[in-house]
DNA sequence: GGGCTGACGTGGC
DNA sequence: CGCCACGCCAGCC
């Protein structure tokens, strides 16, 4: 199921699983690349799930809640900044995501 | 099979 | 806070 997720990872082994969480990313809130990688169970994927994004249905997923772990936007994704702050992140002077404030914490 | 790329992460300065 | 080097590994040529 869930737990025997090891040995090879593919982008679409992993399509499905980021998919899964990244939906579940409540608004207003972030994850990060590694975070999700972890919670897919491929800890040293993150970029992999980046490679997933890039591909990812933007509208139909809220893509734009995940960011790296320095908090900084996607690359060739402009439109980011504009979806965060539409849900009430305030982005640093740099333009980063203050993880501090707004990164997903599972209580 | 070999080498470069990249929506990453961590550590050092 | 910023930049850089290094480690990481699937994907692509």
């Amino acid at each position: 199921m869930l737990s025997t997720e090891n040995s090879t990872p593919s982008e679409d082994s992993l399509r499905e699983v980021v998919y899964e969480i990244v939906a579940q990313i409540p608004q207003g809130r972030v994850l990060t690349y590694g975070a999700i990688a972890r919670l897919a169970g491929y800890p040293n994927h993150s970029r992999l799930v980046g490679r997933v994004m890039r591909g990812a249905p933007d509208g139909q997923l809220p893509c734009h809640r995940v960011v790296s772990a320095s908090g900084r936007l996607a690359p060739h994704y402009p439109a980011q900044a504009t979806l965060l702050e539409a849900e009430g992140v305030i982005l640093s002077p740099t333009g980063k995501v203050p993880l501090k404030t707004y990164l997903w914490q599972i209580d």
